[in-house]
DNA sequence: AATTAGCACTCCCTACCCCAGAGTGCTAAT
DNA sequence: ATTAGCACTCTGGGGTAGGGAGTGCTAATT
């Protein structure tokens, strides 16, 4: 069933001022803040409506209006107006962006603490996850007499290391062909393609024994997968609104965002959406001790295989327009920044 | 002036069990719960010696007392019997801090979770920060037609790396080749003492000439210095104390712990001691906001010249003796395990 | 038929008060 | 030097009253 425009504009109006105030709503300060050519009457009338048809509620009998969740998941699918950034907030978003480190966990941390800065909301970052990685090259390098390091580059161009005893005899060029050998040898192979029966290797056992051990180890742990890392920031934003100055809810908003692996799951689960927003309202997490939260999340891209989230995480009373785009913005701005990486 | 012995076990009753229970003490209840030999009146007298000389405060006329600052300092420097692990607690311990991957970052990440895990504070450790760094070892790295990884390993074996282009016809023996040079010509130097007006790079230049700058602007950032990241654990758990069922103070608690530069400062200012724990107790951190809570803190080694800091922070009315020697543990598990890594 | 005015009713919130309980400090007795 | 006795102080919880904001219903108006 379609709602009439005058419903809907009330709808609005509520929602709109309930976001900013956190106060409920009566018909007459709905009647006199946003339409004055309707009497308070009326839209006592039109909110009874609202409130049947469920996208309103009462806190109790002679309190005003307050959202519900499915009032809040219309707002945000249908009512809301988009938000724009103004030049200057995009002009204070990119120059606080800026890095100079050129490190992907430097630029991640920085895009988090700036979405907690500018929303405020608390915000957090999930690295992309990577399952199953491929060798690509390995490098050996000495480091000191008889200390090697060897470097692993996997696909992805993630990079791990170890460090390793070596024969004291040996010499850099001789390393440089051990290198060689085995990334021709293990080219794009997975861990448990690898194969660390060939003669060569054989033959390596007997000038420096412990390398063929070492690297088994070392290229099952490094090509098992990684990422899927947390990041947090503004946690002690919550605190700004209403809804948490009760102690027991700050608790459990507390609890959860402590937790990476709850965090984890939830964003994994919900993150379908590739280009817009995803907006998870209230008990949509399905957790109970969530039904005060939502969530916007929004996807970024490492590389073209690798998608990471970021996101924020606040009352239910969210400026969901506003944290939209500044989300939105800031995804664009790190899949530039990736890219460039590359180039 | 010196305290009598009876003094001492007074003030010693009162801050174990305030530690405990949170609440103030009256005479009646330290006779009836620690000292029965002596009458209450007897208690009472000597606890007005006690607020007399700053140990002890009265939140008001007629509650019971409660340690003062001055008594915290006096209990963890004298009164405080030393706490000491028991087996199960370690073994849990060792368990925790078991870790498949041998990544620093994983390590100090899990060496965090678990003390907050095992004290209930919130536990934060900071990385040990380098402000020069010198040049060891260079190695450049094929990953794909046309794209070159140079791996960069500095003093304290730290490893940096950038992508950057390369002319498609170089091969990875020639990177190796250019890799030995530029070691040779760089090694244990600091960033403003590379020089890259020789031949040598005059020549590249005229082969690859993004190579120089590249390496240039790099090398300037890589070995600026690094480290000094902050990582938390825990923050909830600070809602499991009483003083900080109070909003106000839950909100200041959480400004400080999410700001990561206060923190860092805190502990750098503090972190002298290198063999104890040091403890920092109530206003003696120099800050308004964190009047109410208490750090300690313990240094460990990743290496000989390269120190972090892991510690707790919480209530003043903090259980230091388990804190005290749990920090200790984990740290000295920390230095043998990053000591192993080396090996 | 839709809108509006009027009005009685409901419920929360705050302020206020009162009192029991716990602890103190002082004095006098042991 | 220690202890018993006692009057005094202060807090925190429970109970209560009244103002305020908002509702739903009915009747009047457009």
């Amino acid at each position: 069933m379609e709602l009439s425009d005058r419903k809907k504009k009330i709808l609005k109006a509520i929602i709109d001022d309930y976001i900013e105030t956190a106060e409920p709503l009566g018909s007459l300060t709905v009647a006199r803040r946003y339409l004055s050519d309707y009497s308070p009457a009326t839209i006592r009338n039109e909110m009874a409506d609202l409130e049947e048809l469920g996208y309103l509620e009462k806190p109790h009998t002679s309190a005003g209006r307050v959202p519900s969740y499915t009032g809040y998941r219309l707002y945000v699918d249908m009512l809301m107006e988009k938000y724009r950034l103004t030049m200057s907030e995009m002009e204070d978003l990119s120059r606080r962006l800026e890095i100079k480190a050129r490190e992907l966990d430097g630029i991640v941390r920085k895009a988090c603490s700036t979405v907690s800065a500018l929303t405020d909301y608390t915000s957090f970052v999930i690295t992309p996850q990577v399952s199953q990685l491929k060798f690509k090259n390995i490098k050996l390098i000495m480091i000191q007499e008889g200390l090697v390091l060897i470097v692993l580059v996997a696909t992805g161009d993630m990079i791990k290391d170890r460090r390793i005893k070596a024969p004291l005899d040996i010499t850099q060029e001789g390393l440089d062909r051990i290198s060689g050998v085995i990334t021709d040898l293990f080219c794009l192979k997975t861990a448990n393609e690898i194969d660390f029966e060939s003669v060569f290797f054989v033959e390596i056992s007997k000038l420096w024994p412990e390398l063929v051990p070492c690297l088994k180890e070392f290229l099952g742990e490094a090509l098992s997968g990684s990422g899927g890392d947390v990041y947090l920031d503004g946690t002690a934003n919550i605190f700004r609104y209403r809804e948490y100055q009760d102690v027991g809810r700050a608790k459990s908003f507390m609890d959860f965002v402590d937790d990476e692996e709850s965090l984890k799951n939830l964003v994994r689960k919900a993150s379908q959406g590739e280009t817009i927003c995803e907006v998870i309202i209230g008990s949509e997490t399905g957790r109970q001790d969530l039904k005060d939260c939502s969530m916007v999340l929004k996807s970024y891209s490492v590389s073209d295989d690798s998608k990471g989230s970021i996101g924020i995480i606040g009352p239910v009373r969210m400026d969901y327009a506003r944290v939209m785009s500044t989300l939105e913005y800031i995804a664009d701005a790190m899949d530039t920044i990736f890219r460039r990486m590359i180039d």
